[in-house]
RNA sequence: GCGCCCGUAGCUCAACGGAUAGAGCAUCUGACUACGGAUCAGAAGGUUGCAGGUUCGAGUCCUGCCGGGCGCGCCA
């Protein structure tokens, strides 16, 4: 019996005793799906329910008593073994070993399908993350963007979405000036201006911007005019730049199916359509020379200029333009992966949308919060001039993707985390990815070894051999993913995941410890060695789901 | 000053408004002569920053303080 069925049947127990008078509920009052959960503490049964709790002031009633006429119908359901009504009003279930059991089979036969739903069917997804600007490598910050946004999607996949990874490239602007006065500068020689990059990888650029011109057709680019110059450099250091960022994050495992480019917004003329408009719309007014978007009126706490008074769009107006195009692409639900430093931005996108007469709930900001760099317990600022910038690659060349990834991911992205490089090169078992993959690995090993002494889960399955509380603990865990996931993908938090595959892993172990799958010395094969095997290959089913949406590899040994 | 996030075990972090607040690491004690000990069993460790409030029930929601982080450009 899976938690879904059991909720089904507290729901049709409810709807009974409505109907037989019992409880006095207004039809609107009977939930449409009944909450089932695995209780803290195991004495508690197999699942459990506060159902009566909450339905105790609509029925009038005290919510113990609401419980009993539940426990009453419930008992009689078939896969149901024991219902107790405990403190307030709390329903424990206890389900039949053979009931619970079926859930070994049902999983291994559902396979990599075990745990996706259509909670989110329907959603076309729109998830924008790292969004760096391309004058640097991927630091610290960027890498937890990746490493939670990926999987974020990988959750709202789960959940049936249809979700694009999209990669906003800043490649316009001020910004990107200074990128290219610096690599000028380094060309030749010369120190970077005082608001430019001075890191060593703009010299790396320089120097192959250089070597590769003269290799093409023998000019040098420094020999141009300073305005071609600076162009040159510019578009050949943003492509590699862009190039290496592409690189560094494909191999993180994080692929995005599409790189917008601003620049196109503004070289398209669609900045230019946006703006007119919204002029058009009344939505913007002048002053002091310059155009503003009045969004205020939609949340903003001031109004925001669009176009400067030198007559150069905003880096707003790109953002307007932005929205505009993701909508017309037809998603319905456009999300935005942001740090901290950015939080002032989830009223401004709002009010993109608002502008536009669209419904500011299309738009949906996460706010993380920031990566501190550690080093032997005292914090480091990450400073490029002081050369502790800490990159992807340096994170992935210290502990492996895996490792990385899951440290990243596995914190609620509320929290600010720390990361000590140090303590991650020295002693990698601190990382609980480990214990995780380990169970996975050791799931494989006992099918390799059962499977060698003859043991065929297709020989024979009896669940009511599952009886062992660590089994029962075990499959209750297994039954419990589904809804893990559903509500990582519903509350956009694919930490979850990571925790859950923690406690899964827990109960495997466990019942490692107390039941044995495969046959000793010369001893048969029976069923109860094929009936462990299906709960083995269970578990390792719910770890390899679980592991790939985090995008962290399920190993078959370690 | 205003806004957002955080404050939970020695450390890093969990906990749809639910029962005795949990894991990992660190500390201590045990378990390999048969599935890999990267494991398991046990001990110790907490006034969930402080003070009020909401209700059957608050780490969680509300208000006010205290402490920390990050923002508050005609930068991008």
């Amino acid at each position: 019996m899976t938690p879904e069925e059991l909720s089904a049947a507290v729901r049709a127990c409810l709807q009974e005793a409505v109907d037989a008078g019992e409880l006095a509920l207004p039809a609107s009052a009977v939930p449409q799906s009944v909450r089932v959960e695995r209780p803290r503490n195991r004495d508690h049964g197999d699942w459990a329910t506060s159902v009566a709790l909450q339905l105790a002031k609509p029925a009038g009633l005290p919510p113990r008593q609401v419980a009993e006429v539940v426990a009453g119908r419930l008992a009689s359901v078939a896969g149901v073994k024991s219902v107790d009504v405990a403190g307030p009003g709390f329903l424990n279930v206890t389900l039949d070993a053979a009931a619970a059991g079926e859930l070994a089979r049902a999983v291994v036969e559902a396979g990599p399908a075990f745990g996706r739903t259509g909670a989110l069917a329907g959603r076309k997804v729109n998830l924008e993350f790292v969004s760096a600007n391309p004058t640097g490598p991927v630091h610290l910050g960027g890498t937890r963007w990746a490493a939670v946004g990926d999987s974020l999607a990988r959750v709202l996949q789960a959940a049936g979405a249809d979700v694009t990874r999209e990669y906003y490239f800043n490649d316009h602007g001020a910004q990107i000036d200074r990128f290219a006065r610096s690599l000028l500068a380094r060309a030749n020689g010369q120190d970077a201006p005082e608001d430019g990059y001075g890191g060593d990888y703009i010299e790396e650029i320089a120097t192959t911007i250089v070597t590769d011109a003269l290799a093409a057709d023998g000019r040098d680019p420094r020999n141009l005019p300073e305005p071609e110059a600076l162009e040159a450099f510019r578009s050949r250091g943003v492509a590699l730049m862009f190039d290496e960022v592409k690189k560094s994050l494909h191999d993180f495992r994080v692929d995005f199916d599409v790189y917008f480019h601003e620049d196109s917004l503004h070289s398209s003329g669609a900045v230019a359509t946006v703006v007119q408009q919204l002029k058009d719309s009344g939505r913007l007014f002048e002053a002091d020379g310059a155009w503003w978007l009045r969004s205020t009126e939609f949340g903003d706490d001031k109004d925001r200029v669009v176009i400067k008074s030198d007559g150069n769009p905003a880096y707003v107006a790109g953002d307007l333009a932005y929205l505009r195009d993701k909508r017309a692409r037809g998603f319905d639900l456009c999300i935005y992966l942001l740090g901290a430093d950015h939080h002032g931005y989830v009223a401004r996108l709002k009010a993109a949308a608002a502008a536009f007469g669209d419904d500011p709930d299309v738009v949906e900001v996460l706010i993380g919060q920031m990566v501190n760099l550690v080093r032997d317990g005292v914090p480091v600022r990450m400073s490029k001039r002081a050369g502790t910038v800490v990159t992807m690659e340096d994170l992935v060349e210290a502990v492996g993707v895996d490792a990385a990834r899951y440290a990243l991911v596995r914190s609620s992205v509320d929290s600010q985390i720390d990361v000590d490089l140090d303590l991650l090169v020295k002693r990698t078992n601190d990382n609980p990815v480990f214990y995780v993959q380990y169970a996975h690995a050791r799931t494989s090993g006992v099918g390799r070894n059962s499977r060698d002494l003859g043991v065929r889960t297709e020989d024979g399955f009896d669940p009511s051999l599952l009886d062992h509380a660590t089994e029962s603990a075990l499959l209750a865990a297994i039954g419990d993913f589904p809804r893990v996931v559903a509500q990582a993908a519903e509350l956009r938090e694919p930490h979850r995941v990571a925790r859950y595959l923690e406690a899964l892993a827990g109960s495997y172990h466990k019942w490692y410890d107390e039941r044995r799958v495969t046959p000793m010395g010369e001893e048969a094969v029976t069923d109860v060695h094929r009936t462990r095997l299906w709960l083995n290959d269970a578990t390792r089913t719910v770890l390899a789901n679980g592991l790939d949406l985090l995008g962290v590899g399920a190993p078959d040994r370690m």
